[in-house]
DNA sequence: TAAATATTTTAGACAAACCTAAAAAATATA
DNA sequence: TATATTTTTTAGGTTTGTCTAAAATATTTA
């Protein structure tokens, strides 16, 4: 039979998941899924119900949940929608990268396969999108480039930031503010003992990072 | 207050009843309403009695309904949304004009202004679509091209396919046995006085074309 | 114009996706 | 390890948008 579309919401959990468990190696708890969606607990186990009797994701009860085979083909094909619709609102229609996440996060759930192929073709089938994140191909197949953050650099090492993992607007405010984007050259001056925070030399003027925000900008070392 | 968001169905509903009234022009029945979108006529009832509340539309009961300005207003947008994703499709994605109402249709629900307007900037701000219905502006005006249907013809007489109306599968894989797209040359051989009937010649065939159909085929006379 | 037929509305039900409050289980802490 | 805290689930409720069956109204036709 055919594999019936997933709805909306459906979709929004089977990628949250997905993106929780590290791409498939974490059990993800009900909690963790509850803060990223906003959705009460108590309604993400209705949903963890629904997804497990789909064999989307295995759960067990009071443990945690872990994304099957199925459903991580299916999140991939949600990722590689959303990524596409990025490359297309910033490189075509000349949005700011900052302003893309949110209108992706609509189109991504328009699901004809035709269309995102033809939209891949369109775009010269990129391989990342505006924040630095790997696109899976047609296949689901995904380039890992696992770069390092910030954090894993020391003391007067230098970097080029190739990829923002959070995608939420405070953190981009943030980002503007520090003056850093994609392409940007950081230089790691100090790494403060006390929490972990780097403080680092930017368009050179002197920034502080704090050691959260660090682990969640890559970088490619130089 | 914001004009809160309008659900997907309540779009759904508004531009049906837009495109039933003649532009805003009739009363529009409720079993109409139900034989486009597919839905029972309770169910109908039950939205137009939402949309009433909103003051989108006019309803009397037992007598049928008609769109406000405000309804108007937004139904329009959702249309222009609905012929800039057209336009989209076709002209860069190259989709067959048949196959793009489809989609049209997911992305048409879409809602950001922003990226509205920035598609029709991207395309260059188009005036008709790929069926070759106009697309309203961004100030919801709209070029009305008010040209004759095939009936509006004598016989020997000649038009250029200008405009399809109706946007269903079945209608289009009929007009792609009969060879008609827009900007088909048309000759008028015989009207059938039986049935209204048109006997017609098209790339140098001869095709009989029911009256229903013809209705819903404008044309341009040379 | 009265009866038959159409259309439209009301009433009551259901699934999806949420919610709150309370119970159950797991984990942390004293 | 017993108790307190946190996490997860259950139970029951709400809204949205649909349905079917039956009642009310309008229209057609005999």
């Amino acid at each position: 039979m055919l594999p019936k579309q997933l709805s909306k919401s459906e979709e929004n959990y089977l990628k949250t998941i997905f993106n929780l468990s590290d791409s498939g190696n974490k059990q993800v708890s009900t909690n963790s899924i509850s803060k990223i969606l906003n959705i009460e607990p108590a309604s993400v186990t209705d949903m963890i119900k629904k997804l497990s009797k789909k064999k989307l994701i295995y759960h067990e009860k009071y443990k945690g949940s872990a994304i099957s085979k199925k459903g991580s083909k299916l999140a991939i094909q949600i990722i590689r929608r959303h990524r596409l619709w990025e490359v297309f609102l910033h490189d075509k229609l000349q949005f700011k990268w900052n302003e893309i996440h949110d209108i992706a996060e609509e189109l991504e759930h328009v699901s004809s396969e035709d269309l995102i192929n033809k939209l891949d073709k369109y775009l010269k089938y990129p391989k990342i999108d505006p924040h630095g994140d790997p696109i899976p191909n047609k296949l689901g197949e995904i380039d890992l480039i696992d770069k390092i953050s910030i954090t894993g650099l020391k003391i007067s090492e230098r970097g080029i930031v190739s990829r923002i993992i959070k995608e939420d607007e405070n953190f981009f405010s943030l980002l503007k503010k520090l003056n850093i984007e994609i392409g940007t050259e950081i230089l790691i001056e100090d790494i403060i003992d006390y929490d972990g925070s780097i403080e680092a030399r930017i368009e050179n003027k002197s920034v502080i990072i704090s050691k959260n925000i660090a682990e969640n900008i890559k970088i490619t070392k130089i």
